[in-house]
DNA sequence: TCTGGGGTCCTAGGACCC
DNA sequence: TCTGGGGTCCTAGGACCC
């Protein structure tokens, strides 16, 4: 098997330029969830030594001396652009692997070209640019960690090269992991980059060099894969189908901290709500909830609690699921403390096509009509326009900051641009 | 004052079984 | 003083990714 990577450059800001010309050419930064940290810069951004991470407040300065233009983060743009550079991939590939918002893998050769691999994979850049707009680079590799980092590769080198990198050809693997750091390599971070020190593993060729009997020691079997992958020998499972949702989280900074137990309960029931939603979307019932509350780590003994509890039977219903998020926050609370975060995870997700009942619980007949009819009662007029009760109504102050949102470009047709 | 969100995979260790 | 062997299942926590 061969594969390749197409990651989009700076894909969040390369997103906002699109339909604003303004920001090109000129430092942009997008900003996380309550719009805290940077996490997409630009390369003038990057030239200004703006980290990924790093918290707004401490760039203050450094933002008004350069005008730096910020922006919220827009999910629902993101969302539908991947969507759009996929279906161009695709055209070009057998095999198409989404592996993250930005990033996708397929499966070589390129279709229909006749091309070699490199060029053809020219041509797919060159597709993406003209039909969706937006600029990536390609890593190359008889396996996915060779295109992985075939692509870091592209990406360092993309002024030389042109922003395709192949490592088929051992001897110029060989060459360039010689200069390649071993914690750039996707798999290797902080903790097993230390591990693999005293070893004298620095480049990218020391760890290829590694026995895997001695990589499994340091790190795991994952690392013994990893490898082997360096290696060129494929030890990733073949996945044809798309693999199913296993767990779903919606977990929120608020926008202000909260320190009585009704918003504290709303927050968590807006959560459980969405979290819920998620799941019926994908066709999947929930057995397990996970619930939590915290303070901010940056002060002095917050607070923070979880809980957990079993769903029987599986289930995707708002009316169970922020039920019982309601009441673990009553058991979580604790008077006179600041909360500034809290969320839901629904585990141990099984498609709703087959689930298992309870013995001890009638199932409701009426709740899959009731559902449907309220997914498309908010799918056509909004978010939240039917919700429960316990979720209060209306914007508050302890919603998710995104002040510096851009429209939603094509995915609304009342935020469409226009052209005069 | 202000520091993101959402995933996957693996292992160790406890509880339990015969 | 001495206290088996071989399993499965579950959970918490760590590590990694974007």
């Amino acid at each position: 098997m061969s594969w390749a990577i197409v990651d989009v450059a700076n894909f969040y800001v390369s997103s906002e330029r699109l339909f604003d010309p303004s920001l090109r050419r000129v430092p942009v930064i997008v900003l996380s969830n309550n719009d805290g940290c940077a996490i997409a810069r630009s390369e003038e951004a990057k030239a200004l030594h703006i980290k990924m991470g790093d918290p707004v407040f401490k760039l203050r300065d450094t933002i008004r001396r350069h005008g730096i233009q910020l922006r919220s983060s827009n999910y629902e743009l993101y969302a539908d652009l991947n969507r759009r550079f996929n279906a161009v991939i695709g055209e070009h590939s057998d095999l198409v692997e989404i592996y993250s918002i930005d990033e996708s893998f397929f499966r070589l050769p390129v279709l229909g070209s006749g091309l070699g691999d490199v060029a053809g994979a020219h041509r797919v850049r060159e597709a993406i640019l003209r039909n969706v707009g937006l600029p990536t680079r390609i890593g190359l590799g008889p396996t996915r960690t060779l295109s992985k980092v075939a692509n870091a590769l592209a990406k360092a080198t993309e002024k030389v090269w042109g922003g395709v990198v192949d490592l088929h050809d051992v001897e110029l693997r060989d060459r360039l992991f010689q200069m390649w750091p071993v914690d750039e390599v996707w798999g290797i971070g902080r903790a097993l980059a230390g591990r693999l020190r005293p070893l004298g593993v620095r480049t990218t060729a020391d760890l290829a060099a590694l026995p895997p009997a001695v990589a499994r020691d340091v790190g795991t079997v994952v690392l013994e894969r990893l490898v082997r992958e360096l290696g060129g020998t494929e030890c990733d499972d073949f996945r044809p189908e798309p693999e199913k949702l296993k767990a779903t989280a919606v977990t929120r900074m608020f926008g202000e901290p909260v320190r009585d137990l009704e918003p504290l309960r709303q927050a968590m029931a807006r959560r459980a709500w969405r979290a819920a939603e998620k799941i019926r979307a994908q066709g999947l019932l929930a057995s397990r909830i996970i619930g939590f509350a915290h303070g901010s780590r940056y002060r002095p003994d917050p607070p923070n609690a979880t809980r957990s509890a079993r769903l029987s039977p599986a289930t995707n219903d708002p009316r169970a699921i922020v039920g019982m998020a309601s009441r673990m926050v009553e058991s979580m609370f604790e008077e006179g403390r600041i909360y500034t975060k809290c969320g839901v995870l629904l585990e141990e997700l099984t498609a709703d096509t087959a689930p298992q009942g309870d013995l001890f619980a009638a199932a409701d007949p009426k709740a899959p009509a009731l559902l449907s009819a309220i997914d498309g009662l908010n799918a056509r007029f909004g978010r939240e326009t039917v919700s429960l009760a316990v979720q209060g109504r209306g914007a508050r102050t302890f919603d998710t900051k995104r002040s510096m949102k851009s429209p939603a470009w094509t995915t609304r047709i009342a935020e469409i641009p226009i052209a005069r």
